[in-house]
DNA sequence: GAACGAACCGAAAAGGTTTTCGGTCGCTTT
DNA sequence: AAAGCGACCGAAAACCTTTTCGGTTCGTTC
């Protein structure tokens, strides 16, 4: 039943058969294998001869069997197509590859049933933990089955207070811009948002009117919100011109929009950065480095957040793990839209 | 040692456990539990409550270390970050997911020893097969390791012939995208391509060209390498315009060239699709939609290429499965940038 | 009433590894 | 030379489930 290039034919080396090669028993060639004392040293040269010999390969099953650890972990996301799961699903299987973890992904498609039926896939396998990973900022319900392995939320945050969530930082991302737009030395600064039903958008709305607030400058216009879109970005920034032609910086409520809006200010002959500064948030590279002048933006460090959540279970499978919700800061990236290139 | 807001201090349930609390023996309870036959109604009926009253949950390592076959793949990506593994990968999950099989994701970040080290740790967990996705459609080398389970190479080709690959129809792609255009009444077709050190570029151009010489339609100027970015789409519309003024359809390497060329036309004063239709390819939904007009695109049908390599690697598990490379058809999707909008 | 058959249940082995603990052997010390 | 000790090795249990096969019980039939 062997198919490949490989050894045909061949059943996968055992242990036994190391040990039997090695003319050692199974127990001794285990020690010897996993660099155990008591066993002297050419009796382990034998051993490791003989499993290079044979591409021994211990079976992680047996040993997760009678370990109660398996060294793997579920990864459960509810978007996988949306452009936000993937940094962080790549910073956490960037962390756990480094070492002896593998990752298991199942992806729920925002169906509750679905999500159900793969944690109990992932507890039958005994993973050792699991993390959530949500399709938006907005908090989401714990899961459902109770588990007894420890669980991190990610970008969505559990509702439950007591489960360990980790967010990104969009208060803090919304006071970063209108900060780095002020030193740009802007003062009449109007904000194009997103879409006022996601908590993202609102959350960078209140850090924005805080700084601005802060630095006594008041905000020109009315946020504005909308959907996520170009053409929002489009639409809202002609109507802000017609209303508010002294505007020298948009704040925009995401990248896509930021495009729209760059579009809009150059058809209406305005230059960028001169007469107007815009930025935008979330930082995704086929948007800003296509967008003339390249876009500035906030970026939401969504793979340090995959990271951490990452670096948070491997905490949490030791020691019992803390609570609460965590936030990981976010970073302007300067570019031309902002400050003229160089 | 336990955590969450579940079973505090409890073991994970065995099957003696539930066989205890049922009165049975763990051999009954196991024939119970799988509906296998022999077994009185009346008993089963007693075990399943049993098992449910402490929420069994059979241990898939000793049910895998016992029959041979785990019901998990690896997915070997070398590029998570880039933006085709991810729909592949999609759906390779959806496939997989809907059935008895876990996945585990493996990123090698196009490090071969990465690559090695991941195949190591996926045999040592002894998963039934192996799915590889490349970053883009140029062969690979095949795996380093010889393997001993069925291994699908999808989006790259494996190098190796007797392999089995599963990739995008590139030169379809670009037959079909001429087809469309002359389809809408177009004789004087451009084409802007892509990176030419890429294998989708030239394989597009190829399908292309073999279809304006069946239409016995010559090609206007000569095939543009040059990038994948818009810049280049923007600079080249530059150039074709000023060289051939009467073009009346511009096809692009990408859906990013594409944005950039509708960016110049629409500075020329050239309405799309009246005056010159443009269309892209890969489909990339931010790409397509962003655009204005909206951007007609080929679809390279890369989710149904990962459920295609998941079908394909089931029926490998079985069967000894078949070698050589295969393709998945493409499609075209209309949008406003050559076809006006209703 | 005895024998037979059917229906149901349980003991045990298998799968591969790790760990514990007891055993063997050789060398040193008195 | 005997006792003791240290170094090394091996037998066996444990992890949990599935499957086989032998055993028990009960009902039925002659």
């Amino acid at each position: 039943m062997a198919r490949n290039p490989a050894p045909r034919g061949t059943r996968a080396a055992t242990l036994s058969d190391v040990a039997r090669l090695a003319g050692v028993s199974v127990a001794t060639a285990s020690k010897a294998l996993n660099g155990r004392n008591h066993v002297h040293a050419q009796t382990r040269e034998r051993v490791l001869q003989a499993a290079a010999q044979l591409s021994f390969s211990p079976n992680s099953l047996a040993r997760g069997l009678l370990a109660g650890r398996t060294g793997t972990v579920g990864l459960l996301t509810s978007d996988l197509v949306g452009r936000f799961s993937l940094p962080i699903l790549m910073g956490a299987e960037d962390a756990f590859g480094a070492g002896q973890v593998s990752v298991f992904l199942c992806d729920a498609r925002g169906d509750a049933i679905r999500e159900r039926h793969h944690v109990r896939a992932l507890l039958s396998r005994r993973v050792d933990g699991l993390i959530v990973v949500g399709s938006s900022t907005d908090p989401r319900p714990p899961l459902a089955d109770s588990v007894d392995v420890p669980v991190i939320y990610a970008y969505a945050p559990s509702e439950a207070p007591d489960d360990l969530s980790i967010v990104p930082d969009n208060v803090g991302a919304g006071r970063m811009a209108v900060e780095h737009l002020i030193a740009c030395g802007r003062t009449r600064i109007a904000h194009i948002s997103g879409d006022r039903h996601y908590s993202a958008a609102r959350d960078r709305v209140t850090g924005a009117l805080a700084a601005l607030e802060e630095a006594g400058i008041p905000l020109v216009g009315e946020v504005a919100y909308g959907t996520w879109e170009e053409g929002w970005g489009r639409a809202a920034a002609g109507m802000l011109l017609d209303r508010r032609p002294d505007v020298d910086a948009v704040l925009c409520g995401s990248d896509q929009v930021a495009r729209g809006v760059l579009d809009t200010l150059r058809e209406r002959g305005r230059r960028v950065p001169e007469d107007v500064a815009v930025m935008g948030f979330d930082n995704w590279e086929v948007m800003t480095t296509g967008a003339r002048p390249r876009l500035t933006s906030v970026d939401m460090n969504l793979e340090e957040l995959g990271r951490a959540a990452a670096r948070t279970l491997f905490e949490a499978l030791d020691a019992d793990h803390a609570k609460g919700t965590r936030t990981v800061q976010c970073r302007v990236v300067v570019r031309g839209s902002t400050a003229p290139d160089a």
